[in-house]
DNA sequence: CTGATCACG
DNA sequence: ACGTACGTGATCAGA
């Protein structure tokens, strides 16, 4: 487990507070009241999971009075004192933090801000403060934030000094002055009667501080004036009175303020006692090997005999979820779940698997009837097997993945992940989807799950069961030319390094290179974790003409690389008619993007001559044609949109070849060389990756310092880019995720590590998910929109491969295939500078060029 | 089962 | 002074 050198402060009285006001009165089975306990306990868990701090501590109030009443008598005066609901809770939640081994701090005469400012000043380290007063904006500095939580606590705003300048208007030290000013009626403080808040921001505007105002009377004049001149003794006390202390006399060292985490058993058993079983449910924030947390829902289990029984139970629902497996399980109203046990040799009484189905046949092929599955297009397939068609589903794994949930991988894991019981998956779907539209909702992803990604699964499944046709004449032939090729290169290094060993081996030729032929080993390149020298293409490259044998094993390493990946992959996964089905994963990257695998068909060789001929492979089908259209640039497109920034979208609206056109900009020709544009294009990938000046100077071979001028060069020719993707990471450190277009999410931890590297990496991160991610939900819609318009033709989609998609469309159909691919994925989505398509046809995917 | 390597966008 | 471009999947070697 690993934690960050970071300490959070909680405003013990501030938070149970809140929590006690923002939820409903929950009571435990004894009936004692126990909402604001569930809400801190909720908040902490969050806290911890999410900042991962090494150190905890919570502040509270005592009620004994502080220097400030002594000052003023009214102070506090105002407040309600707390309900009995309320004061019965703070002992239990003192009781919890015990359990949990977290400190908490409470002394008479010192109040809960004062022992956060002193802690959060004492230790120089970055620090936290959770809390819902905004007094304690006062204390933010570099490093020190406040976690400032609103409406009620299901919201948590980070508040740096930035943030502040943005939300207030406000200096960190401004605070006190608004405070002065304008009073705060919550603690009763004055202020200048007759100013209030919206004056009091207005005359910090103005002049800077209170002490500023009082400077300039003479500026403001009129009735005001008198007024601020009247409240000016009052002004000065309730400064006083709002003032932080971060100097009382408090020994709390660091080590006091450490915990265990993931919590001990007895952690696990307060939970239990209390009956927080949300929080129960996550196994992982308990040490393993403890007992499992309890089910949540005590739904009755119904064991039925027969199939009949089942579709009795299915039917006159409106919806229910459905889990198929060896035990198919129902559930059809949350409460109730049935099961039923497929026949394996058991009973003969069990009903056969094709049994159940039939009899829940007319259910799943309802539209009107909601089914809840988990994975759709496995569920699609599995009933397709027995001639049934899902219709009108939700699936709760896709919305899992969305929300950025974890997740089990079947339904029996999703029900384990939920703490719940694995033989009744349906319950646990039952349950998950409620939570899961709710938490899609809350983060607006709803549409994306509906209008996108939902109807893309059966894209996805049809595309899968057309599959691609693979050439297995040409197959056998490359094969044969692969294998010599490769023999004969092999023999050639034997000869040269005098030795016959594994060449595939890193080790071994990493001895037989270093070593026995004493090649230079190009230092900063550091050794592999298993403290070998690397034999990766780079290292080959710096080296390559020190030796003739460093140009045979890169020969030798892209011949072995195609033979085994394509040429024997393929060959392993075609079936006897030559179909290859791909796998497109849907719920697997963190930025929206498919994948592909057995076999993956988006990484098939295309940059090398001697590769790209394996596309010849890919054939269209009897008397078809393939038709493949690719974005041109779609990221870059993507990015002048998203950052506004107007000389890159002049320079797509011009419709000129974008890397010419940044290679104008970069070295003020306006006839850039073969060579400046080859740079231009290096540029523009970099900083769609978040580069930095060393990875840009290594991949053009330059010194760092010229690398720099390049990007420095850029964003002054492109200061749109540049603010945009500032904005992207700050805002990302904010909220603590990056968004597309169209409102997908990345969480990114990362950002708030205390790691450096860590953080670096969250930060490129932000920066790429934005452009990846809307480039991802583009072609997605093209998808829908392409799948739409080929209805009823005998064309088929076959491929995706993120900018590109491939149709296996009749020879008739052809011309007709080309438009709609252009039309559909140009007009998918409209952004402020066009989407350009280019569209190929041919026989083969090596012809479509 | 993990790391090294390398194929793609 | 850090370490160094985002996102994937397949294969092989060697523990």
């Amino acid at each position: 487990m690993e934690f960050n050198d970071e300490l959070i402060l909680i405003d013990g009285n501030s938070l149970i507070n809140r929590a006690y006001y923002a939820l409903p009165m929950l009571t435990s089975e004894k009936g004692e009241p126990c909402g604001a306990v569930y809400g801190f306990a909720n908040m902490l868990v969050r806290m911890i999971t999410e900042y991962r701090p090494k150190y905890v501590a919570v502040a509270f109030d005592m009620h004994a009075p502080t220097f400030r009443h002594k000052m003023y008598d009214g102070y506090k005066a105002t407040r309600r004192g707390m309900p009995d609901e309320l004061a019965v809770q703070m002992p239990v939640v003192k009781h919890m933090l015990d359990v949990m081994g977290i400190k908490y701090v409470e002394q008479e005469g010192i109040e809960a801000d004062d022992i956060i400012g002193t802690l959060a000043k004492s230790h120089g380290i970055k620090t936290f403060i959770l809390t819902g007063d905004r007094d304690s904006f006062q204390l933010i500095d570099d490093s020190t934030t406040v976690l400032f939580t609103k409406r009620g606590i299901s919201e948590v705003q980070v508040m740096d000094a930035a943030a502040l300048k943005e939300s207030m208007g406000l200096t960190p030290s401004q605070i006190l002055d608004f405070k002065a000013l304008a009073g705060d009626t919550s603690d009763n403080i004055p202020g200048v009667p007759g100013v209030g808040e919206k004056r009091a921001l207005d005359l910090l505007g103005k002049y800077g501080s209170a002490r500023g105002v009082y400077e300039h009377l003479g500026d403001i004049g009129g009735k005001l004036a008198e007024r601020i001149e009247a409240g000016r003794e009052s002004s000065e006390m309730s400064y006083k009175l709002a003032t932080i202390k971060t100097d009382c006399a408090l020994d709390v060292p660091l080590s006091d303020m450490t915990y265990a985490f993931p919590f001990s058993p007895e952690v696990r058993e307060f939970f239990t006692e209390m009956d927080f079983k949300s929080i129960l449910r996550r196994n992982e924030l308990f040490g393993e090997g403890e007992k499992a947390a309890p089910q949540r829902d005590p739904a009755k289990i119904v064991t039925l005999a027969s199939a009949g029984e089942l579709a009795v139970a299915a039917d006159g629902c409106k919806e229910f979820a459905v889990a198929l497996g060896k035990v198919v399980s129902l559930s059809a109203d949350g409460r109730l779940q049935y099961s039923l046990p497929v026949h394996e040799n058991l009973l003969d009484t069990n009903p056969t698997e094709s049994e159940i189905l039939a009899a829940l046949r007319p259910a799943l092929e309802d539209a009107g009837v909601k089914k809840y599955v988990y994975d759709a297009k496995k569920n699609i397939r599995y009933l397709a097997g027995f001639g049934i068609t899902l219709r009108g589903y939700e699936d709760v794994a896709l919305m899992e993945y969305l929300a950025g949930r974890p997740r089990g991988a079947s339904p029996e894991g999703y029900a384990e992940t939920l703490g719940m019981p694995q033989d009744n998956a349906a319950a646990a779907l039952m349950a998950g989807a409620r939570e899961a539209a709710a938490l899609l909702e809350e983060q607006h992803m709803t549409g994306l799950y509906r209008d996108l990604e939902l109807p893309l699964v059966d894209v996805l499944y049809r595309m899968e069961e057309e599959g691609f046709l693979i050439d297995l004449g040409l197959l056998a032939e490359l094969k044969k030319k692969f294998d010599a090729d490769e023999k004969e290169c092999a023999e050639k290094i034997y000869a040269l390094c005098g030795k016959q060993f594994n060449i595939n081996s890193p080790k071994q030729l990493a001895g037989v290179l270093f070593d026995d032929l004493g090649l230079p080993y190009p230092k900063r390149m550091g050794t592999t974790a298993r403290g070998i020298k690397s034999t990766s293409a780079e290292v080959l490259a710096h080296i390559v003409g020190e030796h003739p044998v460093v140009p045979e094993i890169i020969r030798f390493r892209y011949i072995a690389k195609l033979n085994a990946t394509y040429i024997d992959g393929l060959g392993k996964v075609a079936g006897a008619d030559g179909v290859v089905h791909t796998e497109f994963n849907q719920m697997l990257t963190s930025t929206g993007r498919l994948s592909s695998s057995e076999p993956n068909l988006q990484n098939i060789p295309v940059r090398e001559d001697e590769g790209r001929v394996l596309r010849g492979l890919f054939i269209a089908r009897e008397g078809h044609r393939l038709v493949s259209a690719d974005y041109s640039q779609v990221e870059l497109r993507v990015m002048a949109h998203l950052s506004g920034d107007s000389n890159l979208i002049e320079a797509f609206r011009r419709g000129e070849d974008v890397h010419t056109s940044v290679a104008r900009e970069l070295f003020g020709t306006a006839e850039p060389t073969a060579r400046e544009r080859r740079t231009a294009k290096t540029v523009n990938f970099g900083i769609i990756y978040g580069m930095s000046s060393y990875g840009l100077s290594e991949r053009l071979s330059i010194p760092p310092r010229e690398a720099k001028a390049y990007i420095d060069r850029y964003f002054e020719r492109f200061p749109g880019v540049k603010a945009y993707l500032d904005g992207v990471v700050a805002e990302a450190k904010k909220t603590g995720y990056a968004e597309s277009l169209f409102g997908r999410r990345r969480n990114i931890p990362e950002l708030r590590a205390g790691n450096y590297q860590r953080r670096a990496f969250g930060e490129r991160a932000a920066m790429n998910m934005p452009l990846q991610s809307t480039a991802a939900d583009i072609i997605k819609a093209a998808m829908l929109r392409v799948d739409a318009a080929l209805s009823g033709m005998r064309a088929r989609l076959v491929l995706q491969v993120h900018d590109e998609l491939i149709v296996d469309a009749p020879e008739d159909e052809v011309d007709q295939v080309a438009d709609i691919l252009r039309r559909e994925m140009e007009n998918a989505v409209e952004l402020s500078v066009p989407l350009v398509v280019e569209v190929k046809s041919g026989r083969s995917w090596l012809e479509c060029k």
